[in-house]
This record gives structure tokens, sequence and C-alpha cells, in this order.
DNA sequence: CCCTTTTTGTTGTAAATGCAACATAAAAAT
DNA sequence: ATTTTTATGTTGCATTTACAACAAAAAGGG
């Protein structure tokens, strides 16, 4: 079977790079801008639901998102339902940044998918949906402390 | 144009740390399995080649490279006819990690591509090759410190 | 040939990262 | 109803990560 995860990373890091490069100005540390965009799309998402949305791990996000708290760009409250979790919500200092990290996220995608027809675009978004859906079962299963055999 | 930045990194960063965990006991850190495999399928690749595969930060791969020779598993030789390049060799000891490597490599990558049939396979990795090539360009140049304009 | 710029690699420093171990709440089992 | 297990989130600690600033070699310009 042909390889498909190598240019995948090194396509991860070098925009990820790029975009923790381009956002120092709006004092967003590292990995920051990912949690903050999907809490303005989603208001209201817990704690792990933006864990498994990112697959980032959770004492990681933890630290993020009680930084951009102390920030202000988010906070968190208790759901009142289910006392263990945290729900995320954007406050308008983070909302305002949102449009700045779009428009660098955007950029980056279109520069990504230069020369690509929005057919070609279209499949490779319904192939990489594919990948995430076909993989995300064996990132849980080993974050939560098991052993893949192969 | 439809987004597809964003199961490229959740996919990179699923991947990513399964391998890293899977490979703990082989005492490779976070990060070296990357380099390791490169070297040994590229003997003799200078420090900055194996950086642009990769895209990884300079001081990152230093570091990683030199941990990597201090432990037996490469060794880093100056050019002779460059004084600045150094040449990446992998040891023995190396190349007996590279099989365990390229089989849990392997088995990601087959998981990924679960339900692909082989052209869909090869589709992928040719509109991936694509986006990679779309965006090295950017990436070194923000690397050398210059401003994207957008 | 000399001077300037670029390239390659390293190190200081501050910060993010992630495994373990933990605490607490909720869910499941008996 | 009580006990056990699972889920969610945090913290300690050791490590990796990456921007700056640097050093030295090579390349380019005059």
């Amino acid at each position: 079977m042909v390889e498909v995860l190598r240019p995948i990373g090194a396509i991860a890091r070098a925009l990820d790079s790029i975009a923790n490069y381009e956002f120092k100005d709006l004092a967003l540390a590292k990995g920051q801008y990912l949690y903050l965009v999907r809490i303005v799309e989603q208001p209201g998402i817990t704690q792990t639901e933006l864990i498994n949305l990112l697959k980032v791990d959770r004492s990681t996000a933890a630290r993020a998102l009680r930084k951009l708290e102390t920030q202000g760009f988010i906070t968190r409250v208790l759901d009142s339902a289910n006392e263990k979790n945290k729900r995320l919500f954007s406050t308008n200092k983070g909302k305002e940044l949102y449009t700045t990290i779009r428009r660098e996220n955007d950029y980056s995608n279109q520069t990504a998918l230069t020369n690509f027809s929005s057919q070609e675009a279209q499949l490779l978004a319904t192939l990489l949906a594919r990948v995430e859906d076909n993989i995300s079962a064996d990132w849980s299963y080993v974050k939560k402390g098991n052993k893949r055999e192969y």
C-alpha cells in the first residue's frame, strides 16, 4: 500500500509552525490558536470534546486552555448538569482574534490547494475525512493506555 | 474552497502521538523516530536536507540528532568537501530499530487507509504530494524570518 | 582579493509537551 | 444502596520545542 503518513506529517508541521509564528503578534503562544478557533465556532463545547476533535493530549490541552482563560480569551464554566465537565466559551476579546486566525488559516489552506480544481479539493477533503475516521479509534485506544497488537 | 488543513493536522497529531508512545520501549524519545528512519534510508544525508524533508525546526533537529548520536543510533561526520555540512549515518544499532519503526509506521498507514482501494490510496498520495509541494516555499520563506503578505 | 551576505549548525532561555499519578464526579455492576 | 469502574480534569516532573542570538564556513559581489 502506498505511503501517505509522511506527507501528512510534513504538511502539518510546516503549516503549524507558520501559523504559530504568524500569531505571535496576537499574544498567542504555540498551539493556542487551534483551541480558540474551535471554541468560537462551537460555544459550550466541553474540554474532552475539544480534545477529541483536535487529537491533542489531555494535560497539554488543560494547560493551554487555562492560559487562554488567564489571558481573557475564553471562560471555562462547570456544567451544572454534569459537574465533571467544563464547558468552554470565548469572550469578546477571544472572538476578536477569530477573524485574524481564520484569515491566516484560510490563506494557508488556499496556498495548500494551489492548482487544485474545486473537484480535486473536494475529493481530497473526502479522502482525508475517511482517513481521520479510520485512525480515530486507534488514537483513543492508545491514549487510554492500551497497546495495539500488530 | 473546501477546508483540508484541519483533518491533516488532526491525523498527524494522532498518529505521531501513537508512534511516540509505541517507541518508548525502544528508548526513542518524542520525535526521534522521524529522523532515524530517514537517515537509515538516505545514508549521508545532511542535516539541512533532513530538516527540509521533515519540515522541522533547525534547533530542534540539532538537539534530537545530537541525542541520537549520544545514544549510539547515528553518527554525524563533517563533510570534508564542505565543512559547514554534517552528514548523517546510522549505526548498526540504529539500523536494528529501523524494522520495528517501519512495522509500526506501516501498520498505522494501513489503518489510515482502511477501506481504500489501491486506486484511492494512490490518488490520495498524489494529491498530498501536490499539497506538500505547494506549501514548501512558504515554509522556507517564513523559517528564514520573512513575513507572508496576505 | 577583500568585503558582504548567505548558509549551516549550535546554544541560551523560556515555554510547551506529555506520561504518571492523582482527585473527584458519574456511571455501571452487584 | 453500596461498591467498583470509568470519565474528566489537574498537577509534578522531566523532556522536547523553538525563537534569538551566535559562530564559522562558503558563496557572491565589487
